[in-house]
RNA sequence: GCACUCGUAGCUCAGCUGGAUAGAGCACUCGCCUUCUAAGCGAGCGGUCUCAGGUUCGAAUCCUGACGGGUGUACCA
């Protein structure tokens, strides 16, 4: 339901009644329950260009108003305020509508488009950690939020698997024979092993680096020791996806080393167009007003991730067919996205029409504001953060003899991991975010749990009901007439958090919804004694569909509920 | 130095396509369970929206500048 549209068209209809020749503003939400549903702010605006007072304007769009059908009531306050009221008969006539509809009402997009998401792009030599969290779950995200609206969407996990480290790696899982793989089991152990024998021993650092050239001119032996380590360390990645409810599979990996092949062709196009320069040895895309060149081609003749990005973006419009490309990615790389986007542009190698965009966020900060650490300094991995997580949920489940051992695992795995994700995905992206165990599994304020306690609650009405949902839906006061309508905004929150790629606009919504359907659910009983057959028909439909929206927009943010808490 | 970004209640944050008296949660004070999950709900307390200009009928929101924090600044990704 795109409610907003709905109330716009009738203030569109109005204004050309009304003879006024321009395109009306948006509505917007009511700031205040007294002030109704919409408010319609543009007369004041129009004063100056109609030279007429903005109450007379008001005036004049009201008495054109088509108060028959979606909007009952308007009125004008203030200088030329226009508060509307929709037509509960309306409202409930949609809210049943989106009860009976497996979207909850929300269509599909008319025109759809093939949106590739890049995120989560973990490095293969070594293990993931807490950076790779925001991108992980902010991109996952996003890939379900566009999927859900009807876009055409491409998942991409760029994974870093090619580079000079990797010879080192390589060079030590073949010393490792076949334990390789077991010791493999600790990423990070493997890495600074490596790293150790790299340094100690001047045969095995001559080694290491002779297996980059052979890799890199395509050794059959290396390369399939490569891609066994790729194997084992993608295998790692996987894991902490399960862990994690993301939906990325090997399908969507598209590897550094995917790109290989093209980066030659890159700068030879660069090169044909006259936009590439020479500086200090290196191939350089000097930008108009911009300091720093965007170098595709080191001075020893090695190429760079603008390079590969510059190959992966041509890729990606050209071959998959893109229409927007949003790469997930840390706010600290906007400067690089934002001169490899203009190169792509103007060279031409991505399309005018194709949207580019750096969905940024910021760092992950320690309760003291600090980046976050382990306790000596390390980086957290993301595993163990995980599944810590899941051991804090499991100690604030209170009731915990009413669950078999296997249930509280089971609640404390979707607490624990929603928990982590909602408190991420609640922020604004683009501020650094202060983790804090303590807030995200507290049942009180904007917090997963809230969310599903809500949910729960509803569960257990339906639970007691045993029924089958017969009659329609009735606004019987202004608490209920404030829930269908917040309900009914579900599909405008979508649009704009698709928009900005803004999972936080979901959550917020999320958050005003349950609140007033708590209150809701204390001021109006719905199985308790003395609440006729018509109107508790109509508050379990309203429960049942408020439930219903809340799993979908938790399940947009890959966080799952439980019927039982 | 330059660029980007942030600065809203004691704390954590919404609000930022300009609109009415700036909203939540935590903390603090008080009230509400013989009846649908009180892990809840209600009420109170708490603000020169960093500061100074500007645009506007109207600015937390847009523009300029200052101050403060963070980040980035050519051959790592």
């Amino acid at each position: 339901m795109k409610l907003k549209s709905h109330i716009n068209q009738i203030i569109k209809d109005a204004f050309s009644k009304a003879g006024i020749d321009t395109e009306p503003m948006s509505v917007t939400e009511a700031t205040k329950a007294e002030f109704g549903d919409y408010q319609f702010n543009g007369a004041m605006a129009l004063a100056k260009k109609l030279g007429k007072n903005p109450r007379q304007i008001a005036e004049d769009i009201v008495a054109h108003l088509d108060l028959t059908g979606v909007v009952t009531k308007a009125e004008i306050a203030g200088p030329g305020f226009i508060n509307l009221w929709i037509n509960p008969l309306w409202i409930a006539e949609q809210c049943q509508h989106a009860l009976g509809d497996e979207r909850l009402g929300v269509n599909k997009r008319e025109t759809p488009i093939k949106v590739v998401v890049d995120y989560s792009g973990p490095n293969m030599a070594k293990q993931m950690h807490v950076g790779h969290l925001r991108s992980t779950i902010i991109g996952d995200t996003l890939a379900n939020l566009l999927e859900f609206l009807g876009d055409e969407v491409i998942r991409q996990n760029h994974i870093g698997d090619w580079g000079t480290q990797f010879g080192m790696l390589i060079a030590y899982l073949e010393e490792m024979g076949e334990d390789g793989s077991v010791s493999l089991k600790d990423l990070e152990q493997f890495y600074k092993d490596a790293k150790g024998r790299f340094d100690a021993d001047e045969d095995f650092a001559n080694k290491a680096r002779a297996y980059v050239v052979k890799i890199q001119s395509g050794d059959t032996h290396c390369l399939e020791l490569w891609q066994k380590f790729i194997d084992i360390s993608l295998g790692h990645c996987e894991e902490v996806y399960k862990k994690l409810g993301v939906k990325l599979t090997r399908e969507d990996v598209k590897a550094e080393s995917f790109y290989n092949e093209d980066l030659v062709k890159v700068v030879e196009d660069l090169k044909r167009q006259g936009t590439l320069q020479e500086s200090d040895g290196a191939q350089c895309v000097f930008l108009e007003g911009e300091e720093i060149p965007v170098i595709v081609q080191k001075a020893d003749g090695g190429y760079l991730y603008a390079t590969t990005d510059l190959a992966a973006l041509r890729y990606r419009a050209n071959v998959l067919g893109a229409k927007r490309i949003s790469y997930v990615v840390d706010a600290r790389q906007g400067e690089h996205f934002k001169q490899v986007f203009r190169v792509a542009k103007e060279t031409g190698f991505v399309p005018e029409d194709v949207k580019l965009e750096h969905i940024a966020f910021g760092t992950m900060m320690d309760k003291g504001g600090k980046p976050f650490k382990t306790r000596d300094g390390g980086t957290v991995k993301l595993i163990d953060l995980l599944d810590e997580a899941v051991v804090k949920a499991k100690n604030t489940i209170k009731d915990q003899e009413g669950y078999s051992e296997e249930e509280v695992e089971e609640l404390a795995k979707i607490i624990g991991i929603g928990a982590v994700k909602y408190a991420d995905l609640s922020i604004n992206r683009e501020s650094n975010y202060i983790f804090n165990w303590d807030k995200m599994l507290s049942f009180e304020g904007n917090t997963s749990l809230y969310m599903q306690y809500a949910y729960a609650r509803i569960q257990s009405i339906f639970r007691r009901f045993e029924g089958e949902i017969k009659g329609n839906i009735i606004i019987g006061d202004a608490l209920e007439h404030r829930l269908s309508v917040m309900l009914l905004r579900f599909e405008d929150i979508l649009d704009r958090a698709a928009i900005d790629a803004a999972p936080n606009q979901i959550t917020t919504y999320l958050y005003e919804l349950v609140t007033l359907f708590m209150r809701f659910y204390e001021q109006n009983p719905i199985l308790k004694e003395g609440v006729d057959e018509q109107t508790k028909m109509s508050r379990l439909a309203l429960a049942d569909l408020t439930a219903k929206t809340i799993k979908q927009g938790l399940d947009i943010l890959g966080i799952e509920v439980v019927d039982k808490l």
